[in-house]
DNA sequence: ACTTTTTGTGACAATTTTATTACACGCCTA
DNA sequence: TAGGCGTGTAATAAAATTGTCACAAAAAGT
């Protein structure tokens, strides 16, 4: 359930609950919000599925995914469009230009979630459960395996699921909260600080090859998985 | 023998008909009774061959078989197309999109059965007696034998069968659910610790070479069966 | 430098999960 | 029908995991 989805959208608010959404649900986001934008946006590593809206500013939302979908390099992203009008010839002409799916506004966060999830599922059925790399580090989700540089891991399930969700969320602060919502589930009464401590558990398991570094700190905001090592001044 | 064979067909009486008959000759079966559901159920472990109906609700049994043929992962599961109408041009259809062989109700349980094992013989010729062998252990699922460097164990069936599930299945993680589902068979009402003391069993029976840290435990998961044995620190 | 706020750490008890043992029931076979 | 298996379940033991707390350390603010 990992990886990057970019969102096009031009109205603002509904770009954000977009993102929101999908970051509760495990997802990266990327936010976009014109032609432009976009463009400059869909480079590599290209996201892995781009949430497409029909109506931006002058009517362009078509006009990219037609690029997009003759671009030899960007013809393989999955493109969900998203429109107000359940207008069936614009859903044609989408389809047309090799569109994926489409989703009409309004939707529900779970209708989103679903046609995102059966998207990526029919384009690459593995995606879901392939192993992660990052810097040496490899998790395994189908073993349910972790290694740092060829050594095994031995992780309890709740490190592992914290590993799991950096290792798919990295670059990027999370708070207590954000991670107690991913990684313990919502709806589950925790202390913030708990966090700390699992925090503490993981850098523990994981020190000894310089990645216990790659869990960063960031006073009063939570913490960052990141391969930038900070460095000290 | 023990293979998976996901049954799609919207009918139920005939559905529980084909399973009955594929789970008294030996075959684990899943059933999906249309295109969602049967693709929902199309994952790892792949089913061993799929029994797909012609006629599903809105004409979806060609598409989902044009499907699983042009996805890279799916391509090599074998299917076998059933069919009311000995409709000549139906079945070249069929054959178009790479279906395997074609089967017309009504068909006797002996027919099926015989071209299910035909189609898996062709696919893979010796898929079905051929000895399995795994760092030093040998499993003879025709003599139904199992020995460990050269010394034969003495399992009882469901050992041996949740053996030979391990042997096929390597290096993954199954939860109890998962294992009752394809040691015992779908539909069948045990409770989920039965695992626990199976797998309790099975390491008994071939403790002594050291095989036995083969079956891992994986907390909060379930079990592995690995040839990488844990070290400790 | 001193105070306040935030994070790191180690310890611990409660809880959860798994291992192990014991036992009863059904099914053959003798 | 008695005796042996093989199986599933329940009971109990053992082990691992987890959330919190108390306090140390570090950073930020005054």
């Amino acid at each position: 359930m990992n990886r990057q989805i970019l969102v096009v959208e031009d109205e603002k608010p509904i770009r954000e609950m977009i993102t929101f959404v999908l970051e509760q649900n495990g997802f990266n986001t990327i936010e976009a919000e014109d032609y432009e934008d976009a463009k400059s946006k869909i480079v590599e590593p290209y996201p892995d599925l781009i949430l497409l809206d029909w109506m931006l500013p002058g009517g362009t939302g078509v006009k990219l995914a037609k690029t997009l979908k003759q671009n030899e390099y960007t013809r393989s992203i999955p493109i969900i469009m998203l429109t107000a009008r359940a207008d069936e010839d614009d859903k044609v002409k989408g389809f047309d230009v090799g569109v994926d799916d489409y989703v009409t506004k309004p939707f529900s966060p779970k209708e989103l979630i679903a046609r995102i999830k059966a998207v990526i599922r029919r384009v690459s059925p593995t995606a879901l459960e392939e192993a992660i790399e990052f810097h040496g580090m490899k998790l395994d989700p189908v073993a349910h395996r972790v290694s740092i540089n060829e050594r095994a891991l031995d992780l309890g399930p709740t490190e592992f699921r914290l590993l799991h969700f950096f290792m798919t969320h990295t670059e990027r602060v999370y708070s207590r909260e954000q991670l107690l919502d991913n990684v313990w589930g919502t709806n589950v009464y925790v202390e913030d600080r708990t966090v700390d401590v699992h925090i503490r558990r993981l850098r523990k398991a994981i020190a000894g090859e310089g990645h216990e570094d790659f869990i960063q700190t960031v006073r009063g905001s939570g913490y960052r998985f990141s391969g930038k090592i900070k460095m000290s001044l």
